[in-house]
DNA sequence: AAAAAGGTCAACCAATCGGTTGAATATGCC
DNA sequence: GGCATATTCAACCGATTGGTTGACCTTTTT
C-alpha cells in the first residue's frame, strides 16, 4: 500500500504525466498520438506512460501494431483518500475545481 | 501553479514525508522529536522537512532554540482538487478512508 | 564561562530520473 | 517480399534525490 502511494504520487509529480493525464480525460489515445503535442522524442513518452501505467492511473492495451491507452481514474482513490485523512479541508469544493478545470481548457472560459 | 502540484506530489511521494505528515496529524512537532523514531540522521529529516515546508505542506516556526513543526493541511486542497477533475470516482468514500486510517494507526482496530 | 541541546550547512556519494539517440521488433499495406 | 508505421529497447548523459558525516551557529542550562 505505501508502495502504491509512491508510485502514484511518484506519477503524479510529473508535469508532463499531469498533462498526459488530462489528454486522456477527453478519449483513449495511441500511444503516438500522446506524443504529438509534446516536444520531447517518442520513447521519452513512452517511458512516462510505463511510469502512469505501474502506478495504475492508466491501462495500456495493443491492438494491432497501435497501443491504446485508456484513463484509469479509479486508481486515484486510494490517495485521494488518504489525503482526505489529512482534510479538515473541503473534499469537494466545486468553485474551486471549476476553476481547475478551466486552467486545464477542459471547460469554456467563464462569461463576463 | 503547475509549479506547486509538483512540489506538493514530488513531497507526497516519499515515505518517510508521509510518514511524518502523519506524525504531525497529532499534533505539533519539534524537529528533533519528528527525527526520532526513525532511523536517519537529523540532518535528513531536516531536510524532508524543508521539502515539506517548501510544497506549503507543513509550516516551521522557530521558538528560542526549538523549530516547532505544524501540519498545514489546506495546501492539499488544489492537489485534490486537481485529482477530482479525474473523478468518476466518489470524492469521500467512508469506509475506505476508515482503512486507511487504521492502517495508519491513526484510529484504534476494529472490534471483532 | 563552559557545556549541552536543537538545528542547519556544506561537501560528498550512490542511485534514480528525465531525456537523448540508434537499433530492434512487430504489425500492416502495396 | 519489401517498405512504412507503431512502439520499445539499450546505452548513454547530466541533473536531481536521499542519504551520510563533520563543522558550525544559536539558545538554554549549569
Amino acid at each position: 500500500m505505501t508502495q502504491t502511494l509512491d508510485t502514484v504520487f511518484t506519477a503524479l509529480a510529473d508535469p508532463t504525466r499531469r498533462a498526459i493525464l488530462s489528454m486522456l480525460l477527453e478519449d483513449d489515445m495511441a500511444v503516438t498520438d500522446v506524443a504529438e503535442p509534446f516536444q520531447m522524442s517518442l520513447a521519452a513518452i513512452s517511458k512516462h506512460l510505463q511510469v502512469l501505467a505501474d502506478a495504475g492511473l492508466i491501462s495500456q492495451e495493443k491492438r494491432g501494431r497501435v497501443k491504446w491507452c485508456k484513463l484509469e481514474p479509479d486508481s486515484l482513490r486510494m490517495a485521494s483518500v488518504w489525503m482526505q485523512s489529512f482534510g479538515q479541508f473541503d473534499p469537494l469544493d466545486l468553485d474551486l475545481l471549476e476553476g481547475v478545470l478551466r486552467d486545464q481548457d477542459l471547460i469554456p472560459p467563464e462569461e463576463v
